[in-house]
DNA sequence: GCCGTTTTCGGCCCGACTGTTTTCAGTCG
């Protein structure tokens, strides 16, 4: 079983338990629900950290849940699991990805209605809500039963939840409606929030905050924005709306003197907010997005406009947004502890750009000549910029060809570098490393470069123990100092192949390889919690855009983000070392 | 069912919005 099916298991024993007394169960219904999360976002096939007798690494997996694993990896079932699950049709766990739906608005309708057929479920509520079989159900109504079926069908159609947008994308639905926010003159600051600021490598909705002393008048204007699907729900605070794009956007306007408040709370994550909320009990006090109050007695909320304000009242340093998915900042804020994380300045160079120069390449070629993109990464106050284009194709060149190619690319970088003396150019290659584990050029056309990029770009379907000699083998030559995009994930479309990390890491730090963090907005890979893991393992990164285009060099932005949400510093990566230093790690 | 620099027992974030059962349950973030 692999960890998503293990989740959708939890999730379903949480609503199970939700459906059979949400009162009795209440702290089971989030044992499971935390448990699900905590299982879904985890690095380690569970099956394997079983095996190794890992499991309690992973946060609420405690033992009662251990033993019922214990089963479920023995049996292939857990007793009690069936027990909670009786009688509760299959239907139910479908209908709970519609958004609006919940486990006990699922359970009544699949059981008054008698939605047997679980495949069938979503079609077949909607036949029962357009014959008005659903407002007939007690506690339902006829609008309950118009706005179900709208739910439905936007659900069918793909909208809402279903698909989360890539971080870039997220940033322009942002803008498009902050401009017209901004338009609106009794607001005061409008700013985007979520998994947004937090700067995850996929956004599910856009999340907004509005600073105003009339909250009606600006949801007023927000509900009217041109692009709207439609209202979602309207408050005097707060409202959501879902644009004809099919992403939602949710807003809440406050007061400026409660801003601080509304920007942590909003910011989240729920994780983090809920952790930091706990902590702040134990100190007496409750936290909300108005502000801060003593908590059992009806003293006035205190508000903060700033969030430095609101974390320094708990005692606490302010953490960066990047850092707030409960993984352990709280505990080094309130220690004063933080990293300090590295900064979009700190990089020195780019060392995986595609120029345009002929080399026949197995794959793109890049679009900006050499000198173009040279004379950006001056402009980007680069030290240096490292060509990596792939490697000549080994289908359509013999090895003397190869070398030929490379040689003359190497020529060409020679006449612009007595053109262009302010940035240092670096002569790399991005390497395929082939299903046999050897590199795609040979021994003396690596001698060409001052070092390689290896990486895997075809056969991407062996198994993790093949995976992995295979990566260690591409690696293993003194050349190759940088594993490219080592998932080889592609954002909603392909999850990447499986590698034994530890392994990887463990060689990395030893040989002198760094790990690239590629900045691609679907690649994003190093993915954040697997940075962390190398970053605590030790391991060097490198953060480059992969940049086929010279428009695309600025999106090291994204990788930088990366890099800060695995809590990476300075020294954790290569290209903030400068020229000097770089070349001298690349020979180590 | 989890968890621990106030607890190994007794806690467990906080609030907004919606529709329906007019005081609250369900859902969401």
């Amino acid at each position: 079983m692999t960890n998503q099916e293990i989740a959708r298991l939890f999730r379903n024993v949480s609503a199970a338990y939700s459906i059979k007394n949400s009162k009795k169960y209440f702290f089971q219904i989030i044992a499971y629900q935390k448990a699900a999360e905590a299982i879904s976002m985890a690095t380690s096939e569970l099956q394997d950290l079983y095996k190794e007798g890992k499991m309690q690494e992973i946060p609420g997996i405690g033992a009662t849940i251990r033993s019922r694993l214990d089963e479920l990896f023995r049996k292939g079932s857990v007793s009690h699991f069936n027990a909670v699950l009786k009688g509760i049709p299959e239907a139910v766990f479908v209908l709970m990805d519609v958004p609006s739906i919940g486990p006990k608005k699922a359970y009544k309708l699949s059981h008054e209605l008698r939605l047997n057929k679980s495949e069938k479920a979503i079609e077949d509520l909607i036949l029962m809500a357009q014959n008005h079989k659903i407002a007939k159900i007690p506690t339902f109504g006829e609008q309950s039963e118009r706005d179900i079926l709208k739910a439905l069908i936007e659900y069918k159609k793909g909208m809402g939840k279903a698909t989360r947008m890539t971080l870039p994308y997220a940033g322009e639905v942002a803008e498009k409606i902050l401009t017209y926010l901004r338009k609106s003159s009794d607001i005061i600051t409008v700013v985007p929030l979520g998994s947004l600021r937090r700067m995850m490598a996929t956004v599910g909705d856009i999340d907004i905050a509005a600073a105003t002393n009339t909250p009606e008048k600006t949801i007023k204007h927000f509900v009217s924005y041109p692009y709207k699907e439609r209202v979602i729900e309207q408050g005097l605070s707060s409202a959501s709306i879902l644009t004809s794009g099919g992403v939602q956007i949710d807003l809440i306007a406050q007061p400026p003197e409660s801003f601080g408040s509304l920007l942590q709370h909003f910011t989240g994550s729920k994780d983090h907010n809920v952790h930091l909320r706990e902590y702040a009990l134990k100190k007496g006090l409750s936290l909300s997005e108005k502000g801060i109050k003593k908590s059992k007695t009806s003293e006035k909320i205190k508000q903060y406009d700033g969030e430095e304000k609101f974390y320094d009242v708990l005692g606490m340093q302010w953490i960066p947004p990047e850092m707030r998915e409960d993984k352990g900042e709280i505990e080094l804020a309130i220690a004063h502890k933080l990293p300090d994380l590295v900064g979009i300045k700190d990089v020195k160079g780019d060392l995986h750009v595609h120029s345009s120069f002929p080399i026949e390449p197995s794959h793109d070629l890049g679009h900006t000549n050499i000198e173009k993109m040279t004379i950006l990464a001056k402009k980007l106050n680069y030290d240096y910029i490292g060509f990596a284009e792939h490697n000549p194709s080994i289908s359509k060149h013999s090895k003397s060809q190869i070398y030929a190619l490379v040689a003359k690319r190497n020529d060409h970088i020679e006449q612009i570098k007595s053109k262009i003396k302010s940035v240092h150019i670096i002569k790399l290659l991005e390497i395929d490393i082939l299903s046999s584990g050897k590199l795609a050029v040979d021994e003396k056309c690596l001698e060409l470069l001052d070092a390689a990029i290896v990486g895997i770009h075809s056969s991407l379907s062996g198994n993790k123990k093949e995976m992995t000699k295979r990566v260690l083998a591409g690696l293993s030559h003194p050349k190759a100092k940088i594993l490219a995009h080592p998932t080889g994930r592609m954002l909603n479309e392909r999850a990447g192949y499986e590698l034994d990390f530890d392994q990887i890491f463990d060689f990395c730090k030893k040989n002198n390889k760094a790990l690239e963090i590629n900045s691609w907005p679907q690649r994003l890979d190093l993915p954040d919690n697997l940075i962390k893991e190398a970053v605590e393992n030790g391991v060097k990164l490198a953060v480059n855009t992969d940049s086929h285009d010279v428009s695309q060099m600025s999106l090291i932005k994204y990788g930088v983000a990366t890099a800060r949400r695995g809590w990476a510093t300075k020294n954790d990566i290569i290209n903030t070392l400068k020229h000097s230093e770089l070349m001298e790690w690349l020979r180590k």
